[in-house]
DNA sequence: TATTATAAGGAAAACGTTTTTCTTATATGT
DNA sequence: ACATATAAGAAAAACGTTTTCCTTATAATA
């Protein structure tokens, strides 16, 4: 493993001015001459440097937590990679942790700060508030992604009261004028903004809103088909479903199915997140996609940037932007 | 941040003997008692270690890399969640780097490897063997995921071939006897054994094995898609598909749907991996479930013996194990 | 009692950087 | 020519550990 002293050896330096190239600190001055020297010495033994030295220096290290509830959550997924690409563009690396069925104990987070990351992404709900709260004692930022809690201003959301109109939106403009909507967890601010969604666009269009038709679910499939099953029972069951996320429209479709009905013949679905086999489905799934990456790739600049400016708090930001994907299970009532 | 100095302080010690408490190091002796008083220093003060001392110091970071083609893949996730699992187990951290459309120069990885990571988990074909063997330079150990090539013995795969043999099996045994096979691409180990394990299979049937049933594609939906419109132009199209993998299968069902055919009542469809969503599609689908999350565990743990045993090689692993999980989109011909 | 073994812990160097301060030589202004 | 300013780089301390080697006191052995 080469040093930096044996650059400096090479090049017939000092190590800081070898150092001072590499950090390409400006305010010394260093003769362009020893500069190109210093850089031929460099590549010449294949130097890099040490990054546990660099980090006990600096007291930092150039890396970022990142907590999701789960891998196997393609909604997640995207957000990770949204994450992952911005880290790499800035020079950061992304640690993350999923919150399943691990005991990660209390203060794993805390001490993860401490020792290791320069900040944090929350992107899940498995943490506690208080114990969020605590984390303002490490005196290093964290953002919490897709996600609000009282008192803490550094977020990154999406627009998902947005996301509902558009969805409720797609099927109106289809003809439908019975539609229901099997939401998430009406205690996830998700779920309640896409639940407000779709209760303004039908007052927009001047369709009365029905409770009926409104089923509280919690973003599985097994909810999803739970509460399909108790719309078919209606005795004027709806013809068209928004479903809040795509989990809950597969099993709703299941549920369908298994009722002997068809998507879309019998009832239109559309989901929220245009995950990645939505147009692989049986009926391909219409959706409602949101700018998940992006909200990634924010939540992390808005940590980096706390980070060099060495601030805890920063406004709160929310991502535009949401995307109609019409595909085969939504289907018009108006051409018959 | 307290240190490691101040706790000796505090005890009335020598930082050193700190240092050997906390690394329990029992070749020097400590008294019962000052050990009692050290760790009481250390809760008292909150004091943990800084990891990049500690890693100067040892050139260890307690940090493995993992390179994954993408983040949207759930065969990647549960290979991801089972390393996650077992490198918290033993106390490392995971970094994840996904290879879709990001230009990792050559040398990221042994760049990585050099100053970040004691070692490497390579669960993607992104990058090329030349490469590869370039990383046994930086002295450090790395480990093939689900991938195997000439000349590295360090790999962990599953068996792809019991996998492919068991899903024919089971076509065969619901009384399926033109069993057509959409394999992945034939120059990756994995669709070669399912492969293999398809043609055994049929042979210990007894079943002639036809080429015409044999389609090559590429793990993907629209290459399943593509691969079954050309099994529904045969004369005599089979009445079984064993897809390579869900997302073929998926784009599969698909085709066969699109052309007016019905899963299972006009064709049974098996694919290999029992990802997360396989129970919500409609017909939810048959699979062989892998043992993908053991396998990165087992990749954690020889990667992580390779490490601490200073050995850049140890024989390759196959883990056992796959498992049919009969749904709805196969079907029996023996009870008409 | 003299010698050696052992237990318990202290001293200090080292890991590879960054950064503040210091030195020297040259350029600038009057 | 003198004082001063600036450019270019050197010196050295410091970051927080680990680890090898020493020291001292006590216990064991002859």
């Amino acid at each position: 493993m080469t040093t930096l002293k044996e650059v400096a050896k090479l090049a017939n330096v000092h190590p800081s001015v070898v150092s001072r190239v590499l950090n390409k600190d400006n305010t010394l001055n260093i003769k362009e001459e020893t500069r190109t020297r210093i850089n031929e010495a460099i590549n010449e033994l294949n130097y890099s440097p040490n990054s546990a030295a660099r980090s006990l220096k600096t007291n930092q290290s150039r890396m970022i937590g990142m907590a999701i509830p789960d891998f196997n959550n393609p909604v997640y997924s995207s957000i990770i990679h949204g994450a992952e690409d911005h880290a790499a563009m800035e020079g950061y690396h992304l640690l993350v942790y999923s919150m399943k069925q691990k005991g990660l104990g209390k203060d794993f987070f805390s001490k993860l700060l401490k020792e290791r990351i320069d900040g944090l992404l929350i992107a899940t709900s498995d943490i506690n508030n208080k114990h969020i709260l605590s984390l303002n004692e490490t005196k290093k930022p964290f953002v919490l992604v897709n996600r609000m809690i009282q008192d803490v201003e550094n977020y990154v959301i999406l627009d998902d009261e947005r996301g509902g109109k558009l969805a409720t939106k797609h099927l109106i403009d289809l003809g439908h004028r019975h539609i229901a909507h099997i939401t998430g967890p009406l205690y996830t601010g998700t779920a309640l903004k896409r639940f407000q969604g779709y209760r303004e666009m039908l007052q927009e269009k001047n369709i009365p809103f029905e409770v009926k038709y409104v089923q509280e679910s919690d973003y599985t499939m097994e909810g999803g088909y739970q509460s399909m099953e108790k719309l078919l029972e209606l005795d004027s069951p709806p013809t068209a479903i928004f479903a809040a996320n795509v989990m809950v429209a597969m099993g709703a479709i299941k549920a369908i199915h298994d009722n002997g009905f068809q998507v879309p013949a019998d009832f239109s679905v559309i989901g929220i997140h245009d995950v990645f086999f939505a147009s692989g489905l049986s009926p391909s799934l219409t959706t409602v996609d949101m700018p998940l990456y992006e909200m990634g790739s924010r939540a992390v600049a808005q940590l980096i940037n706390a980070i060099s400016e060495r601030k805890l708090k920063f406004p709160g930001e929310t991502i535009d932007g949401a995307n109609l994907i019409p595909r085969e299970s939504t289907r018009s009532l108006l051409d018959e």
